[in-house]
DNA sequence: CTCCCTGCAAATTTTTTGCAGAAAC
DNA sequence: GTTTCTGCAAAAAATTTGCAGGGAG
């Protein structure tokens, strides 16, 4: 595996967790269910352990993190964490977020609010944020090409707030005189 | 190479070319000038065949494409197309398209107007569509949040108008009679 | 002339798959 | 009991890299 240029900007959590009734596990649970599919130990694992925070991963990490012993839910193959990944996007789970330069990561799709995200070029830090008025102008944009929207995919390129802020001046004039 | 799931469809050429004073080539010069790095036959070769059409592309197309023996420009290395095809997204002249379920595509991104797509779920084509009302509510949703906007990547998922109608009945109530 | 660039082949990295035993239902 | 899983190891696919010779500026 790679260790490559760090996915491990977090998420910033500007979002307030949704009221959700059922656990990203029992929810899984359904979706297999209507699919004559079964809910594994393996499985169990890997979801509780992309549930257990709201950071974005790569099929990386959680393979590197579930392949190595582990002190509770037991250690699952690289082979079982992809395909798995597969299935937790087929069930609306998690979906991926492509960074213009990066590699694609996945975020959560289930338990937080529809939302779209600015990503900075200096710093690559991708943040969250939710605008109602975008849905809406893209449901009305869909309707005009005839096409029935489903959900979107948004991504803002720019510069943070951080990084255009000036990097702090050492002299100051006055301190010359 | 993969001939797996055609990544052909068309973008529709709804968008007419906008007028540009230098050619793609010429655009991707200049970009290397600025860098010390130089325009080699290999480089306007590949540039030449992507820009042949408005399709959308992936890696491994130019690949096949570029690898064989061909008429016109000469034959082009596998690993001189993946170096090129870098040093054409750090150009802007290209950029990475997300697909929801397949692979990453490229397209271009220099002599067409800033566009978004729609991706139909059903048959996967990708529809080119333009709005300018998108842009202007994201400028001032990044104010709004300190952040300084330079572009944006969009794509509305849902069902395109074809999929969305009715499959054609073969034999209507008056036939029974 | 001097670097930058290319092709080649090998190395890496990332993802998929066949198969035998294990485990849900 | 069946049928669906899992882990393993190997295969396949996708991308990168070292290096010696070739070419652009």
């Amino acid at each position: 595996m790679t260790v490559g240029p760090a996915v491990n900007e977090s998420a910033t959590n500007e979002l307030a967790r949704h009221e959700v009734t059922v656990s990203p596990v029992e929810k899984f649970r359904e979706f297999l269910g209507t699919r004559g599919k079964r809910l594994t130990q393996e499985r169990e694992t890997i979801v509780r352990e992309i549930f257990a925070d709201h950071e974005h991963f790569d099929s990386d990490q959680i393979v590197s993190r579930l392949t190595q012993p582990r002190r509770d839910g037991g250690r699952v193959s690289r082979a079982t964490v992809y395909r798995t990944l597969r299935e937790l996007e087929k069930a609306g789970l998690i979906r991926k977020v492509a960074r213009s330069n990066d590699r694609e990561v996945y975020e959560h799709d289930y338990g937080y609010p529809q939302h779209d995200h600015f990503i900075c070029e200096k710093c690559s830090q991708l943040v969250e944020f939710r605008n109602e008025e975008i849905s809406s102008v893209l449901e009305r944009v869909s309707a005009e090409h005839g096409f029935r929207m489903k959900g979107h995919r948004l991504e803002v390129h720019g510069i943070c707030d951080a990084c255009a802020r000036p990097p702090v001046r050492r002299h100051r004039k006055l301190d010359m005189i």
